[in-house]
DNA sequence: CCAGTTTTGTAACTACAGGTCAAGAATGGA
DNA sequence: TCCATTCTTGACCTGTAGTTACAAAACTGG
């Protein structure tokens, strides 16, 4: 009972991460989400307790759909080597497929507030664990099939492949075109 | 002649420069710099013309203070391997020794600045890019001294090499232990 | 010691951050 | 139809961001 809500949470959390993913956290301000979301202010604070609990909401949202994304793409049938390869020339055409460059919102989030919000670093390390057991479990993979080194620490390869992603993710906010993001793919995937 | 310096703008410069590396251009307020530097606001902007100016003369401190440093430590004598192992070790231990985890001042102004502030883009490009060319001599070195496989591109191992550094500077942001970061630097060297 | 120059300290100012609150609107239940 | 409940709108509030203004102070050359 009650009034019902006018607008789909889902719906403003979606596009509040649109705006913290553009602007960083300290960047938006709550005007900047009344804007965006479309409600008023008092509906803002009513629904999500505030600028801090609206932007972990985000940060689940993200992980439940661009870090599953990128997963899934690494979880598809085929040669390990190629799905890597696939998944990480899909990041790079995104990243700069988009005119903004926002990279990635779990490695902003980590670099803006890692160690001065609790909350906000353990959901970004969650996303940095949960990729890297997915990299872990696709070089063992590989190397049951025979394309990886079976020497190989597989979580020390795993750990190399979510740090090689994220320096390429670091790098697309500066580079001037996808060239030499896509000569470090070709080296990464040469030096695997 | 008129009214000499209280203050010398170098060190000025240098104790804003721990403020912004700590707490991000957005996160750091006029008043943060007052308190950190120990003059009035007056002479802030008299000496520098705002916060944004004050900013850029701080890139330009880093440029030549840590980005200097780095390839100080690359430009060593010794073995190619040798050298590039102990500066990937001495970052990470750098970055753990500090209490703040504050990382590198050059990723953290690409997320938070790079392409929305012209200049602060264009400083950090330039550090990316000076720090590149050193490695790709290291790599052009250590093929002709065997150490590194002739047939690859130097310049593409060289691009590898800043993303993997930039890609362990975000996880050591959130990283528990130093220890993940070994591993990596391990896998990294054992890769090359 | 005066004129001219530059710095300093402090007050002031505008804008906005981040959030609260009262009043009213929309619901289901008795 | 009245009630309790929950939502919406928008005004309002306190504090601070980021900067400017300016008078007083501290120097230097002549």
């Amino acid at each position: 009972m009650g009034r019902p809500r006018k607008f789909d949470p889902e719906v403003a959390v979606e596009r509040a991460m649109g705006v913290f993913w553009r602007k960083g956290y300290a960047g938006t301000s709550p005007q900047d989400l009344v804007d965006a979301l479309g409600i008023g202010r008092g509906s803002l604070y009513n629904a999500f307790q505030g600028k801090n609990q609206l932007f972990q909401r985000v940060l689940v949202r993200y992980h439940d759909q661009e870090a599953v994304r990128l997963i899934e793409l690494l979880d598809r049938p085929g040669p390990v080597r190629e799905r890597l390869r696939s998944a990480l020339e899909t990041i790079i055409e995104a990243d700069f497929a988009d005119p903004d460059r926002r990279g990635c919102l779990a490695v902003n989030t980590a670099i803006e507030l890692a160690g001065r919000d609790e909350e906000a670093t353990r959901l970004v390390r969650r996303m940095f664990d949960r990729l890297e057991s997915t990299l872990r479990a696709l070089v063992e993979e590989g190397q049951r099939s025979g394309e990886i080194d079976r020497g190989r620490d597989p979580a020390a390869v795993a750990g190399f492949l979510l740090s090689a992603i994220n320096g390429m993710r670091v790098l697309t906010k500066t580079a001037e075109s996808p060239d030499q993001l896509r000569r470090i793919v070709d080296a990464t995937l040469d030096l695997l």
